[in-house]
RNA sequence: GGGGUCGUGGCGGAACCGGCAGACGCGCCAGACUUAGGAUCUGGUCCCGCAAGGGGUGCGGGUUCAAGUCCCGCCGACCCCA
């Protein structure tokens, strides 16, 4: 009898018809069993279901299946993130309702979805824009709202101008700060807005030791909550010139943030935001106007164009003066306007000679620059004007060992600090005229006939500076010392410098070592009641308005008796009205909606306004992961408590790596407010998180519509099956890292199918007689793939776990002839049908329906192997001679050291080498290798 | 500029603790079966060489009996942050 062919197009339909039928993948509470809560991403019902999607979802089934295979009663839900922009652009564009858009794609999305035959829960499914469920995201809203965590403030913010709204700093990405949806550049708007209060939780969010994430991630969450340790130090505003007659009433400080409170002695300006208060109190008179008009300017600018790097540093003189708190010198108050009000205290303090900024502002602004810290280096370069010195200057130098350059009437030297003195010492010696030589980098030191002076304070720089002018008529119009060494390029890349080193010219501080000068300066300050210690975060609080009209309302009645009044938990939800005029105004298409607009107030029954912005979507997929606990919960609570309590936290969470700063640090947030919400009682959601990469066009490209290389599953399970997909898309690549789509590849693993296909149903082409040795070593090639599938499924090597199954099969064809009918050839096809269940359910299914066995293949237990069987006999000692392959001999596993080195000693390969040569060493790594070193 | 990840055949990728580099698949080459083959099956396939042998994991050094793997320095790619 001729067997019928593999015909996925039948099998698979029929089987998926069955298994829902029989509910077998229904996810029952069952404190008899351990759970295991597998979650990948929540898609979007962008239209049709992308390879990318299979991609993220079938190896994450897969693995879901493997856990259930392995006795754990697993969950895992599907839905859809059904809020959101597209569906907005839809209902403009081709004037459909974004509800209808959205439930449609939904439909279409959830077939779809259903032909990969994974092991969905389809009875927990939640659509995140029914109004049963974003009564929930409400809650969680007027919850936060009671808490503390949700406010209301006037900023500037971040405004796409092509979505029309604004957005969270996370959904603003790259130099050029563009949106994230959809890559215009944003623009800055002064908006009042809603703000999920996230830095409160920015300390506990840097901490991951409660769960296994990828180090990927975690460095990006921690280097976007971007944690800098420093100290506050107050700085008082000196009386001014004008009013120090009348003594002044009020006396002004203001402090700044530092990272560097160690550089504190090297102050020599302060700059204030142009935004900060101070400013138009201390401004003098004379300075007013100018002020004026730059901080006009300054306001105008987004913050993008604000902050560039490359972007040339203005700034005005206020004409008032700080008193640097550490030394008591008096310091000019300039404003900038790369000084922001939201960062920070909106003032910095200026330490020229160690930050690049402030060096380049100095530099513009004719600022002084003092040395403060050492460099670690130790470089010093000095240069000496050969008119004013001897002839045997250069001479001197080298003889002492120095290398001098002479050129162009210069002579120029570079040396260690150590050396300074030597340096000093031979150059005074040498002086022919009235002049000077300076040392820079490693010490600061003016060198002159009479004497030398060191750059150790602003009142020296002064005094060196009008001594240089006397001597040197071409440096008459420098403002500072540096102007006049920026003029030779000998010295760049020493004048300034950002590292840590020894304190100097700072007082007491004065030889403080690097490693601890931070921690004594920031103790002292305190101490003195200075300053305190601090700590900044570069997290912003979540801004989580949003000017359209497709998401969940924000919960909040505006009255002009009672202020701003949360909508009462008996009145969610807030609904959405069907019949909006949603037009891309820039402001919330709820605005113009009378009858959603005016309503009485909760609190006094007068009239009253609601709010009118809809909440991020991002809110709406942050508790998703409680949600399917108890889909569109009617209770008191958005999920089950009891469900809660056997299924969470979420114990494998798979998506992609571009959330880590977005969904993935929301989700934690939100987790952790839920739990001083009381609700639930653990810190994190989702234990342990895997990321998968991004599958390409065939051209390597992203895949898009315009530039036609997209790859469409349906097409490809058409043509192919489902199964035959999944296992492609687990074997093609690694995982996590994804790449260009091949669709000759795919044509391998179909045939890979068809072979297997033939390998366990049709009967053996010829017959062949076989001993036990092949019986045994059937047995021990299915036994290791157990324990390398075992081992790849864990750790996600998919495509290893693949190449695992495939071996297996070529060695059972090889063995078939022989084997065919015998028990371990049934234990092979067992363990093969079993190890391919949780990659091609449905070819497994069919398999093992027509082998015989009991229905279903899916509720097998996980194969165990043993270690016994599994194990080889022999092994091929390789023998090396000085680490050379020289040849190589077939032993038994357990054989004797002593045995092993006989045979590497008497293998031909090895003699040939040996000849005449005295054996040094002998190296022998059991069951490896021999290596003899001659 | 700072931080991270990573460089292995024509391609996707294997290689566990430092121990046979290139598993598995694609592609390619040869053969078989066929009226035919873009189906299927068999064999081959890192490079040089007829061979013995030699070379080889981005480049240059180092540690080691032994390095794709560890260390140092370059070069390049990608990602994140400026």
């Amino acid at each position: 009898m001729k067997t019928k062919k593999y015909f996925p197009q039948e099998i698979e339909p029929r089987w998926q018809k069955r298994w829902a039928q029989d509910g077998l993948y229904r996810a029952r509470v069952d404190w008899n069993r351990p759970k295991h809560y597998a979650l990948t991403m929540l898609p979007y019902p962008s239209g049709d279901l992308h390879i990318g999607h299979w991609y993220a979802t079938a190896p994450s089934d897969a693995r879901a299946r493997y856990m259930r295979m392995r006795g754990y009663n697993v969950l895992f839900p599907m839905c859809f993130d059904a809020f959101g922009l597209p569906a907005e652009n839809a209902a403009i564009k081709h004037g459909v309702h974004p509800h209808k858009w959205t439930m449609e794609n939904i439909a279409r999305m959830r077939r779809q979805l259903k032909s990969m035959g994974a092991i969905f829960d389809w009875d927990r499914e939640v659509i995140s824009c029914l109004p049963e469920y974003y009564k929930w995201t409400q809650w969680f809203f007027l919850k936060f709202y009671e808490k503390g965590l949700a406010y209301r403030k006037f900023a500037p913010v971040d405004f796409c101008p092509r979505c029309n709204t604004t957005l969270a700093r996370e959904q603003v990405w790259g130099e050029d700060r563009h949106c994230e949806r959809c890559g215009t550049p944003v623009i800055r708007k002064e908006l009042e807005q809603w703000f999920f209060k996230i830095t409160d939780y920015a300390e506990e969010l840097l901490d991951f030791s409660k769960i296994d994430w990828p180090e990927r991630v975690v460095a990006m969450q921690t280097n976007w909550i971007g944690k800098s340790e420093g100290a506050e130090v107050v700085f008082k505003v000196a009386p001014s010139a004008s009013t120090s007659n009348e003594r002044q009433a009020t006396s002004h400080e203001f402090s700044v943030f530092t990272t560097r409170p160690d550089t504190l002695w090297g102050v020599t300006f302060m700059v204030l935001a142009p935004e900060h208060p101070l400013v138009s109190v201390i401004t003098t008179p004379d300075r007013r106007a100018e002020i004026q008009e730059y901080t006009a300017q300054a306001t105008r600018q987004t913050e993008i164009v604000r902050l560039a790097a490359d972007r040339e540093k203005t700034g005005v003189f206020t004409g008032a003066y700080a008193i640097n708190p550490v030394n008591g010198e008096r310091v000019p108050i300039w404003i900038a306007d790369y000084v922001m009000m939201g960062y920070g205290t909106g003032a910095i303090m200026g330490v020229p000679a160690h930050d690049e900024r402030d060096f380049a502002f100095a530099f513009k602004y004719g600022l002084p620059v003092l040395p403060v810290i050492d460099r670690p280096d130790g470089a010093c370069r000095a240069t000496a004007l050969a008119r004013v010195m001897k002839e045997g200057y250069a001479l001197a130098l080298k003889e002492a060992g120095f290398v001098p350059e002479v050129e162009e009437g210069w002579v120029r030297v570079a040396f260690h600090k150590d050396r300074a003195a030597e340096f000093i010492k031979i150059t005074r010696e040498n002086f022919a005229a009235d002049g000077w030589v300076e040392i820079v980098g490693g010490r600061w030191i003016w060198i002159f006939p009479d004497g030398v002076r060191e750059l150790n304070s602003l009142a020296a720089e002064r005094e060196i500076l009008i001594r240089c002018k006397e001597l040197e008529p071409n440096v008459r119009s420098c403002r500072t010392l540096m102007e006049m060494l920026q003029t030779n390029p000998y010295y760049r890349d020493l004048l300034f410098h950002a590292e840590y080193g020894t304190m100097i010219n700072s007082g007491p501080f004065t030889g403080t070592p690097g490693e601890e000068a931070r921690a004594k300066v920031i103790a002292w300050l305190a101490e003195k009641g200075l300053g305190k210690p601090a700590v900044n975060y570069r997290l912003r609080d979540w801004l989580i308005s949003r000017q359209r009209y497709w998401g969940a309302p924000i919960p909040i009645i505006y009255c002009e008796k009672c202020g701003t009044v949360p909508v009462p938990y008996e009145d969610l939800p807030v609904l959405l009205p069907e019949d909006a005029e949603f037009l891309p105004t820039g402001e919330s298409p709820l605005k113009y909606h009378e009858a959603f607009r005016r309503t009485t107030c909760p609190r006094c029954g007068g009239p009253a306004e609601r709010e009118t912005d809809t909440m991020d979507t991002f809110i709406c997929s942050s508790w998703y992961q409680y949600a399917y606990l108890s889909p569109y919960h009617k209770g008191d609570l958005p999920f089950d408590r009891e469900e809660a309590r056997y299924w969470l936290p979420v114990d494998m969470y798979t998506g992609g790596v571009e959330h880590a700063c977005m969904h993935l640090i929301y989700t934690r947030f939100f987790t952790k407010a839920m739990r001083d919400l009381g609700l639930v009682d653990f810190d994190e959601p989702m234990l342990a998180l895997r990321n998968q990469g991004v599958i390409l066009g065939e051209d390597s490209e992203k895949m898009s519509k315009s530039r036609g290389n997209v790859i469409a599953p349906d097409e490809l399970v058409e043509k192919y099956g489902a199964d035959t997909v999944r296992a492609y898309l687990m074997f093609g690549w690694r995982w996590e890292q994804g790449g260009p789509w091949d669709s000759r590849g795919i044509e391998g693993v179909y045939r890979f199918l068809h072979r297997a296909w033939d390998l366990l149903l049709a009967p053996p082409q010829e017959k062949k007689t076989a001993g036990v040795a092949e019986e045994r070593a059937l047995r021990r090639k299915v036994h290791q793939t157990i324990r390398r599938c075992t081992r790849d499924m864990e750790d996600f090597s998919f495509n290893t776990y693949i190449a695992a199954l495939m071996e297996l099969a070529n060695a059972m064809r090889e063995a078939k002839p022989a084997l065919h009918a015998t028990q371990a050839w049934e234990e092979a096809v067992r363990n093969f049908l079993l190890l391919l269940a949780p990659v091609w359910p449905h070819f497994a299914e069919e398999g093992w329906s027509l082998l015989g066995y009991e229905y279903s293949v899916h509720n097998q237990a996980w194969p165990t192997y043993n270690p016994e069987l599994a194990a080889e006999e022999t092994f091929e000692l390789v023998i090396q001679v000085n680490g050379r392959i020289r040849d190589k001999v077939v032993l038994p596993v357990d054989v004797a050291e002593e045995e092993a080195k006989r045979a590497a000693l008497a293998a031909e390969g090895v003699q040939a080498q040996l000849a005449g040569k005295v054996i040094k060493k002998l190296v022998y790594v059991p069951g490896k290798l021999v290596n003899i070193v001659v």
